[in-house]
DNA sequence: GTGAAAGCGCTAACAC
DNA sequence: GTGTTAGCGCTTTCAC
């Protein structure tokens, strides 16, 4: 685009082009004279070099691609500003897909980034069901780090946080705070991400004493609407007094639901989640939070993955496991 | 990355690479059988055609790049969002950066993405004053498009919200509901963006009859800590009845100060902000707010770029403008 | 309707 | 220490 190019700057300089690529790329067979005479040249005419043709040649594109659920969500904004940064160290750029929870659409992406387009890709899964064997064929071809929404079944470097004793701990907190009859707002159901904060979740109402017959946990449905829906009608037929909720979209309906139904929180009933919100503690009442490092994490991701591009990671299934924190706040407030 | 080329796939078919390149194009010169084979084959085998190979030929990048302050942000990643579904939609790949608000890193990723990485650019300019002079080049050598942090003195393809005419409703909903001493947070003031806020601030103030020394006018500081004892002692020295914040970073720290300084909003000090929060309703108190359209703004960017794109978009300097939404709360309520 | 060949801009192997 | 050349994978003339 209106860009001069590498051989034009060598014409300018009466070099040839070879030259000019290894002054360029400081290579150590060039005179600093040379060197310099090159630099101060580029700078004054503004040299860049056109990406796709060191691409293709190199075969290295100096990109990485970021798949996500959705971009609008306080966890996974805060890990790509995360993965951004650590990037920009490098001077590496960064591709951003949404999948909108849809495996098919994630596939797709995969595939298209098959092609070459980036050297590596950090993915936090859908969660829909997935094609495993898709994400074979995928690492095999492409370096890949799987962060937070993770699946057992498929092998791979992945960051995670502490989900099963997270939601353990936060039952734990609701049962000493007074809670007798403890829901749990489920989602994630097909990764292990989900199950271990759903299993969490019950192995504290286990080592509690508590009955467990499953008919206090809620699945989640297909939209914002529904679950409002299936929320309050679970509230209202069950009348919890706690509730885990494994994902802060399915913690704020709550707050709607109680002032519909009169409930108090965290008078009638207390109320904890996983959470990113930045302002749960302005919430009415103050939301009592899990909460990701999500920041941390995409850096972490990220690093590894530029680890991997140099050959200085050796554990292809290794899992990283970062705490999160237990925020205490009103919504769990224990009632004299 | 062990992918097959179209030699390879030529190969499988006994046909030449060029013939496959024209099939896969869809070119009219090719019988529809052949296609058919090509389509078939290419599907078998995976095919996906290199990304740089192709665009160092035709000088195309199917990418477009997203500059933005911050990922982080309610309104950013809402932003980010429908330029993303756009770009899905036309099979663009997405890149993003952030500047954190310098216009120095600013620079640097606009002359990196001038090397042809990309077809066209979305930005949302840092806040710290800017280089206008480098922007006409930039303008010159790639299309621009920019949205909601723009600069008058930048020529451009402009997307916007109604910033004036938002301040001005904001500030007349404060007096309407009793305010007698109305404070204006101001952030953005080197943008256009900013001076129309604070512009329409001043207008409804005039227009009321209330007198503007400007001391009511709080000037951000360089960070979170910083902008709380800013805003603590604005409040404590001054003792506004009605605040008008100009971003949502500082309407949260007023809850914080107010708490600390012992008034209770809205009876006290009535609050309205710039805000894409999506729980302003779960607020204590439920906060006003003047609700940008972010995804919106998202769409309409990406779309005019792809107007550019397809020679369809005749208005190098036209700026559109949307509507914001003044959404009133418990924050403002009047006081009997 | 299909193939051969040139070239996009860059860099690495091979000269000298 | 510098120049020459070939080729990364694709598309697009130009032939036939």
């Amino acid at each position: 685009m209106g860009e001069i190019n590498i051989k034009q700057l060598a014409c300018e300089l009466n070099l040839s082009a070879a030259t000019v690529s290894r002054a360029l790329r400081d290579s150590h067979e060039i005179s600093s004279e040379t060197k310099a005479r090159v630099l101060e040249m580029a700078k004054k005419l503004n040299y860049e070099p056109n990406p796709f043709a060191s691409n293709l040649r190199g075969q290295k594109s100096k990109t990485i691609a970021v798949i996500v659920p959705e971009i609008a969500n306080n966890f996974f904004s805060l890990a790509i500003n995360g993965i951004e940064e650590v990037a920009r160290e490098r001077d590496y750029h960064v591709l951003i897909y949404q999948t909108h929870e849809s495996s098919a659409i994630e596939t797709s992406f995969l595939n298209r980034l098959l092609s070459g387009r980036v050297d590596g890709v950090l993915i936090s899964l859908a969660c829909e069901n997935v094609d495993k064997e898709h994400f074979k064929k995928i690492s095999n071809q492409l370096p890949v780090v799987f962060f937070d929404r993770v699946h057992d079944d498929i092998d791979g470097v992945k960051i995670t946080t502490d989900d099963y004793e997270s939601a353990y701990n936060a039952v734990q907190h609701l049962i000493e705070n007074g809670c007798k009859k403890i829901g749990y707002l489920s989602a994630l159901n097909a990764l292990s991400t989900g199950k271990k904060r759903l299993q969490g979740y019950l192995d504290a109402l286990k080592d509690n004493d508590f009955p467990d017959d499953g008919n206090l946990i809620m699945k989640s449905g297909a939209n914002n609407d529904e679950n409002y829906t299936l929320i309050k009608n679970f509230i209202a037929e069950h009348k919890p007094d706690g509730i885990l909720s494994s994902i802060e979209e399915l913690a704020m309906p709550c707050y709607y639901a109680c002032k519909e139904l009169n409930l108090n929180i965290p008078v009638d009933l207390k109320l904890i989640s996983f959470s990113n919100l930045a302002h749960a503690q302005l919430l009415n009442p103050s939301l009592t939070t899990i909460n990701q490092p999500a920041f941390e994490i995409g850096v972490e991701a990220a690093g590894i993955l530029f680890k991997i591009f140099n050959k200085r990671w050796y554990e292809p299934n290794q899992t990283i496991i970062l705490k999160s924190n237990l925020i205490k706040r009103e919504s769990t407030r224990a009632i004299a």
